[in-house]
RNA sequence: GCCGGGUUAGCUCAGUUGGCAGAGCACUUCUCUUGUAAAGAAGAUGUCGUCGGUUCGAUUCCGACACCCGGCUCCA
């Protein structure tokens, strides 16, 4: 029998018989392979293990190492999830399940008088355990839309995607494929799958959610299925471990726990009071923001939470974002809406007086308080709220200065955020959209060069989102990522045409002409609240000592060590160190458990020793006991830590 | 706004197949006076989210609303 021959991606050839499948190569390179391999990678295109390789192929086998690995698992793991709802639940229909991140997801309308709870999820799961441990081989097929349709006739959503000449999930136009496994269980699918159910031992099925059908509001709502699956009962644990993690650091729980923040009823969704210690490393925040700003050459301004209607509308606000805008209150001489950002004013403020080019940059800073009528269903902890405050400010510039200014802007915001212990960052720089935007396309793209040259400046990577840009201009968007590797999206530097349009902004350049200001909105912290919160998940609750609402619980060792206890908190407090004292009125041991889960950086302990020789013991977060530590000393090390923001 | 789940003491939660509800922690008082993550005893604590309906009787069943949670959609 004639032999053929494949190359490996280590650039190797390797001779096999006629006829022989990825499969078979595998196992001739090696059975622990062999029992790895998902699918292959043959010259570039994906396929299942059980195609026959071409002769003079390049052929790289696919793992569960790797993502593409990874997404097929979590892929066919959608197919049996899907297998085992229908066979569940006769009368149910299923729409569409693809891998995502860490899992995947498959849509379902159950029939009329049900609905799927998590409480099905369990018994759903062992279906899909059945169908694995029966080892059902995954069968690829094709057949003509005409077929299909006649094979999803009661299917509804899937002879929907059928019909959609340029779904992803058609291979061809003349072809759809499908992948068949078990006793007749049969999706329309473009493949590759793992050979079969076998492969798929770890997963979780996780919650049960709704989902318009196509992510269209105007479509029925389905019911969506979530999942996670991994290669191993490892990385299925360390994932479940990451996600309890995340659940240990969620700032409504700590928030409550640390006694930072509340959300009464009462109040209303999405709206929160501070209380003291919240309010404390709040406050802190904001000392700090203003502090940067008035090195940083920022003019200082407040303006009111309400304004006529007429200010909304010459922003152009009530024609663009009136449903996200708190509905108008009448009043005498007409009506007042909450604002929703406080850009107008700023325009307002700009306005007054006769401005020079010798005036320019002018930089309006407020921590300005906004409104936003988010919807009930999107609220979420301090992260989405519908009152929040944000570090803002309105940079009016002359087109000349834009670049230098830009520049200027990314290392002032990247210096603000290391201060709140971040050091991973990733630039957006979003693009016009020819089909929405406002301004002259010459003014665009000195703006886009602008931000452009100023990211390049500063030896910064970024990605370009194209078309992305609000249609009032471009902007860089900044994210960080937190101790545990999440994203979130903090700054934000853009341009706007539109404002200074619409206010008649204007100022005299040198030759005495009216020239039109180029605006720059920007926050660096976004909205305090969302930050606050951002930072609570990230320390973990654990505020480092800068911010930490109390900084040093000071414990006598018993009663007669009171008075020394106390002299010692006079001393911290006369340096500006926040202060608890915990009277001897219980155990030593349990007052430090007490102050321990407060996450207090330091607990100091007073006893007969530190009241003879001024000392004081100390205990700190996260390292060891040290005794007979000079006060004056720690009042050092502190003044320092604070000072460095360690 | 939409789909699903939920709301019981300050917190975390149990419970009542319809008969005025319970634990741990926290709190108060007393005793103990402590050297680095939980001393002991006693005590107080609830419109069982709100409003309506069914019922002899509702925290429990039904409905509306509010708020929360998981998603979808949205996010200037």
């Amino acid at each position: 029998m004639a032999n053929i021959s494949v190359s490996l991606p280590d650039g190797t050839q390797r001779e096999l018989k006629q006829g022989a499948t990825a499969a078979d190569l595998a196992l001739d390179i090696g059975a622990g392979l062999a029992k790895a391999a998902l699918i292959a990678e043959v010259n570039g295109e994906e396929a299942d293990l059980n195609k026959v390789l071409p002769d003079g192929a390049a052929v790289s086998i696919v793992t569960g190492d790797s993502d593409k690995g990874l997404e097929t698992l979590r892929h066919s793991t959608a197919h049996v999830l899907a297998q085992a709802v229908l066979e569940l639940y006769p009368g149910a229909t299923f729409a569409i399940g693809p891998p995502i991140e860490h899992g995947f997801y498959y849509d379902f309308a159950m029939p009329e008088d049900e609905t799927l709870t998590e409480e099905n999820l369990e018994g759903i799961e062992e279906k899909m355990r059945e169908i694995i441990t029966a080892d059902q081989a995954f069968i690829r097929g094709e057949v003509s839309a005409n077929e299909a349709l006649e094979i999803f006739s009661d299917h509804p959503f899937k002879c929907e995607i059928i019909k959609v000449a340029d779904s992803s999930e058609v291979q061809t136009p003349d072809a759809i494929s499908f992948y068949r496994n078990g006793d007749g269980f049969i999706d329309l699918c473009r493949g590759p799958h793992v050979p079969s159910t076998g492969k798929l031992q770890h997963f979780k099925l996780m919650n049960v959610a709704g989902a318009y059908w196509r992510g269209n509001e105007k479509n029925p709502m389905l019911q969506r299925i979530y999942g996670t699956a991994w290669a191993s009962k490892k990385q299925l644990k360390d994932h479940l471990f990451r996600l309890e993690e995340a659940a240990r650091r969620d700032h409504r729980k700590l928030a409550n726990e640390l006694d930072l923040l509340s959300f009464p009823d009462e109040l209303g969704g999405g709206l929160a009071v501070w209380h003291p210690k919240g309010s404390q490393v709040r406050k802190l925040m904001e000392d700090f923001s203003r502090q940067r700003h008035e090195d940083g050459g920022y003019e200082f301004v407040y303006s009111p939470h309400i304004a006529n209607a007429e200010l909304f509308r010459t922003s152009g606000h009530l024609d663009f974002y009136a449903e996200g805008m708190y509905p108008p209150m009448e009043m005498d001489n007409g009506e007042y809406y909450l604002k929703p950002m406080n850009c107008p004013m700023h325009c307002l403020i700009y306005r007054t007086g006769t401005k020079s080019y010798r005036d320019l940059p002018i930089r309006l800073f407020e921590l300005g308080t906004v409104y936003r009528y988010e919807r009930a269903g999107t609220l979420h902890g301090l992260m989405r709220i519908r009152g929040f405050t944000q570090d803002d400010a309105h940079i009016f510039t002359t087109e000349e200065g834009l670049a230098e200014e830009i520049a200027g802007l990314l290392e002032f915001v990247i210096s603000v955020l290391e201060a709140f212990g971040f050091n991973e960052f990733t630039f957006n720089l979003s693009t016009r959209d020819p089909q929405k935007s406002v301004g002259d396309v010459q003014m665009w793209d000195l703006a886009t060069s602008a931000l452009e040259e100023a990211l390049d400046k500063h030896g910064l990577l970024f990605d370009r989102k194209e078309g992305d840009a609000a249609f009032y201009g471009p902007k860089i968007d900044i994210d960080v990522s937190d101790a545990i590797g999440r994203s979130w999206q903090l700054s934000t530097i853009q341009l706007d045409f539109n404002l200074p349009e619409r206010f008649s902004l204007r100022y005299i350049n040198s030759s005495g002409e009216r020239k039109r200001p180029v605006m720059i909105h920007r926050a660096l912290m976004g909205s305090i609240e969302r930050l606050f919160g951002i930072l609570l998940e990230h320390y973990a609750g654990a505020f480092p000592t800068w911010l930490a609402p109390i900084q040093v619980a000071v414990l006598p060792v018993a009663n007669e060590h009171e008075k020394y206890a106390k002299d010692v908190i006079g001393k911290l407090e006369a340096e500006g160190i926040r202060c608890e004292f915990l009277r001897a009125d219980n155990p030593l041991g349990k007052r430090i458990r007490d102050v321990k889960t407060q996450k207090v950086p330091y607990v100091l302990v007073a006893g007969g020793d530190d009241t003879a020789n001024g000392t004081v013991g100390v205990n700190p977060r996260g390292s060891e006991v040290e005794r007979d530590v000079p006060l004056s000393e720690f009042i050092g090390r502190l003044r320092t830590e604070v000072e460095e923001r360690l």
